[in-house]
DNA sequence: CACTTAATGTGACCTACATCACTCCAAAGA
DNA sequence: TCTTTGGAGTGATGTAGGTCACATTAAGTG
C-alpha cells in the first residue's frame, strides 16, 4: 500500500520508489496524545509537520484570556508556524492536539537540504505555499464580507467532519464570536 | 540616477546593469488617472503591477452594496489579484487608482519567461511571496484579535502616510466599520 | 463506580457598532 | 464665480453579539 504521504505529493509532483524513499529519509515520526502540544507561543519553530492522523489547532490567547483558532489542521494537513518556520522569529501561536495524533515532521536544515538536492520539490512546496497564500487570503475576504451566521454556514459545507471531531467552542474561537453566541445561530 | 524598481529589487538579490535592463524590459508603464481601474471583478488578472508613484486600492462590494478593501498600495508596492494571477481564476475584486498613478506591469507570460531565464529573479519572488503570505497571516490574526480601536491605531503606526492620502471612509473600508464609527473612535 | 471536569444550551441584561438623518465644509466642474 | 458633489462630524435609535449566571448532560479519571 501507497505511503499517505507518497500519495499527497503525488497529487503534485510524480516520483519513483527511490525518490520517495529519499524524501522520506528526511522527515522523523512522532505520536503525540490529545492536549499535547508542537509548538508554544513565543519559541522559534524549527519543524513544518504533516498530519498523518489526529487532529491540531494553532490558537493563541488574547490580553482577556480569549482563545482565537487560527486554523485547524487534520489528516493529509501541513501544520506549523509559518513566520516562524521561514523567518526564524518567534511564533505567535501555539499548536496543540486536539485528539492522539500521528505526525511526520521535517526540520528547516533537512528541507533545506531536500529542495536543494531535489528541485521537484522545491516545486512542491511552492506550489503549497502559494495555496497557502490564496486561502488565507480567502479567509481575509470572508472575514470582511460574511456575517456570523454565515461564516458557520460555510466552514459546516466545506469541512462537515470538524463539526464532528471539535467542540463547538473551538468552532467558535474559529470563526470569531463567543460560544454562547454560535449556539443561538440555529435557532 | 538609480531606477526606482532596481532598488527595490536589490533589497533581495544583487544585478549588474545588463541584468536590470533585462529585467525592466520584460515591464512595460502605464499611468492611470484617478477613479480608474487596472482590475475588475470578474475578470481574469494577468498582470502583476508595480506602484512607481500613486495610490490605489483592491476592493469588492458585498450584496448590501457595502465597500471592503483588501489591501491598499503605494509607492514600491506590488498590486495585483494574486489568486487569479497565478490560478487563472476570475479576480474576486476590482483594483482602482485613488490618485493619479504611475504603473509597471509584467504579463503572466513574461514573469514565467524572466522566471525561467534568471533563477534570481524566482528567488526574488519567491521570498516577495513568503512575505505576502506572511503579512496576511498577520492580518487575520488582527482581524481575530484587535479591536476596531487597537486595529486603527495599529494601522496609523504602520502607515502613517496613508491616512494623509485617502479618505477616511476608505479607511472604514479596510478596516471593517462604518465611516461614523471611525469618526467617533477618537472622540 | 464515584467524582470531577468539560461541553452545551438558554435566559437576562449590556455594549459596541450599524443605520438613518441631518449639518457643515472643502474641492471639483461648468 | 456659482453650483454641485463628496468628505466628514454628530445625534437618535435599533440590533447583533458579548457577558454573566445557571442548569443539564457527557466525558475523563482515580
Amino acid at each position: 500500500m501507497t505511503h499517505p504521504l507518497r500519495q499527497h505529493i503525488e497529487e503534485v509532483i510524480g516520483l519513483t520508489d527511490e525518490e520517495f524513499d529519499f524524501v522520506l529519509s528526511h522527515f522523523e515520526q512522532i505520536n503525540k496524545r490529545k492536549h499535547q502540544y508542537i509548538v508554544q507561543e513565543g519559541e522559534i519553530v524549527d519543524k513544518e509537520y504533516w498530519i498523518i492522523k489526529g487532529c491540531l489547532k494553532s490558537y493563541f490567547v488574547d490580553h482577556s484570556g480569549k482563545e482565537h483558532i487560527l486554523q485547524f489542521g487534520m489528516e493529509n494537513w501541513w501544520i506549523t508556524y509559518y513566520e516562524s518556520f521561514v523567518m526564524q522569529t518567534k511564533s505567535k501561536t501555539s499548536i496543540d492536539c486536539i485528539e492522539d495524533s500521528e505526525l511526520l515532521y521535517i526540520t528547516f536544515e533537512n528541507r533545506d537540504m531536500l529542495t536543494a538536492q531535489m528541485h521537484k520539490m522545491e516545486r512542491f512546496w511552492a506550489k503549497k505555499s502559494k495555496i497557502g497564500r490564496i486561502s488565507l487570503q480567502n479567509r481575509v475576504l470572508s472575514l470582511l464580507k460574511n456575517s456570523t451566521k454565515e461564516s458557520y454556514d460555510l466552514l459546516l459545507e466545506q469541512y462537515p467532519k470538524l463539526f464532528q471531531r471539535v467542540p463547538k467552542k473551538m468552532i467558535a474561537a474559529y470563526l470569531g464570536v463567543s460560544r454562547e453566541t454560535l449556539s443561538r445561530l440555529n435557532s
